[in-house]
Formats: C-alpha cells, sequence, structure tokens
DNA sequence: CGCCGGCTTCCAGCGCACTGGAACCTTGAC
DNA sequence: GTCAAGGTTCCAGTGCGCTGGAAGCCGGCG
C-alpha cells in the first residue's frame, strides 16, 4: 500500500509516517519502479503499536526500544526486562492519574447537571470562559 | 509556606512553578516582606489538580480553562460543559489506549519469563539493546 | 562575621514531535 | 492532453513545557 493508505490506517498524517522513517522508528519501505513508497501489513501493525504506545507515554524512542527488542529477540535480558517493568509502572500510575483526573472532570460535569440552566441563556456569560 | 515546600508538594520543580505563574496558571501569589513568594493549601491543589490534569493529557491551557471555569461558576454553560465531556471523551480513549499499551508489554514481560534465562548470561549480549 | 542554601528576576536555549512550504514527479480520471 | 490528487526531497519553523545560567538578595547556623 501506498503512504497515504497506511497513514489512514492509523491515524496520522502522511507527514508523520516520513518522519518516523527519518528517525530510523519504521524501517525504508520498498519503492514502487516510479519511487513511491510501498508499505505491507507489517509496517501497518508496527505503526499502530508506537500510536499505542505513544498513548501510554512512552517515547518514539522509547517505543523504538521495545521494537527492537521485539525483532532481535532479547526479551530475556535482564535489562529490557526491567525496561519493560518500568514501562508497566509507568503506564499504571498513568492509569491511575487519569482515573483521578476523570473523577474529577465528572464531579464537575455532573456540578453543570444540577445547577440552574437558566444562567446559560445569556450569550455574553457563556463568553466568559474562552474556550480555544 | 515557599516555593520550595510548594512544589516538593507537588513533585514539580520551584522552577515549573514560577513558569506556571508567568503564563497565568498559578495567580499571582502573596509575598513575604522580603519579596519570596507565600503560597497557601488553595494553590497547592490547584498545582496538584494541574499534574493530574496533565497526565491525563490536558495541556496546561486546557486545565486553566477548567480552572477558570470552576474559579467562575460557568459550569452550567453549553459549551464549557461540551468542553468538559469531550476531555472526559478523550481520557476513556486514552485509558484504552493504555490499557491495549499495557496489555502488549505484558504480553513482551511474560515472553521474557518463559524464554531461556541461559541466554542472559552474556554481558554482551545484552548490550545489543541500547537502553538510553 | 562569614557562609550556604534557598529565594529573586530575566533571558536564552532545548528536546520532542511534528508541520509547512517550495519545487518537482506520477497516476488515474475525464 | 490536461488536471487534480497524491507522491517525492529538503529545510526551516512551530508549540509545548520546561530548563539552565547569570547575577544578586535573604535567613539562619557556627
Amino acid at each position: 500500500m501506498r503512504i497515504g493508505e497506511l497513514a489512514e490506517q492509523a491515524g496520522v498524517t502522511a507527514k508523520t509516517v516520513r518522519y518516523y522513517e527519518s528517525i530510523g522508528l519504521l524501517p525504508d519501505p520498498g519503492r514502487s519502479p516510479s519511487g513511491y513508497r510501498d508499505y505491507d501489513e507489517d509496517a501497518s501493525q508496527r505503526l499502530r503499536f508506537i500510536r499505542d504506545a505513544q498513548a501510554a507515554g512512552l517515547t518514539l524512542k522509547e517505543s523504538r526500544t521495545i521494537l527492537d527488542m521485539k525483532a532481535e529477540g532479547h526479551g530475556t535480558c535482564q535489562h529490557t526486562r526491567a525496561l519493560l517493568d518500568r514501562h508497566l509502572a509507568d503506564i499504571d500510575a498513568q492509569i491511575a492519574s487519569l482515573e483521578a483526573a476523570r473523577a474529577e472532570l465528572v464531579a464537575l460535569s455532573s456540578r453543570a447537571d444540577i445547577l440552574d440552566p437558566a444562567d446559560c441563556t445569556d450569550p455574553q456569560r457563556c463568553q466568559v470562559v474562552p474556550v480555544d
């Protein structure tokens, strides 16, 4: 598949895909005779893993380390194991934080439900809080 | 309390606190006669909310919007409500992503458990994967 | 009294992850 | 043939969230 299709599948832009390639996060793909990049399902999976990992707070560099690990089969080594476990701990901490923030927002939101909706009639008042 | 104590309570640096103040995220605190910033419990809470919100993927600007909202009591307005709900949706999506990434890492980690630990005896081999 | 850690301001720079834009080429539909 | 959509390279710029460092002031201890 071409870069646009790949990018859409993973929910990124073609620019981002080229950027990932430039920093070595995605391997150089094959090229069509005309010079277009040509991707397979592997690339798509790899890209999706990167997105997930990134959502989990890993940097691109860290994602790369893990992907390299996977590729080289060095899963048994102490320090790679430690790296994984550290990230797991990070992720768990992040999930906890997210849930705390979520609770905070839910509280705010339900307070919005209860309070007098009459306050909302004046568009001027709503402008007070800048949304951008 | 002084800036160092506040910072430590929230797990940030004093520099960060001053930076937050400079972008209007924290209100100007009172000052001691000698010019030192003087914080109360409110500031500490606000700072902790910011950290939580940030962990949830909100930008500092968005945190500010929400805090302003809270302060001004404009919780009932349609668009502030929408803002909150949008963030809630974001957070839920992020939790899902985190859990996917978590599963992925757990799988890698447990694979590390199962595989032959004999591979780990040679320190050279472990160097193959750069950790930083 | 000196000293040191912590505070003050101000300004510059940095790392990450893109993003925009110029200039040009390819593909496929009409 | 021509036209738009989408591909190519390369380089510079952007936004976020800090961070470092200089130069100097305050408070408490020995």
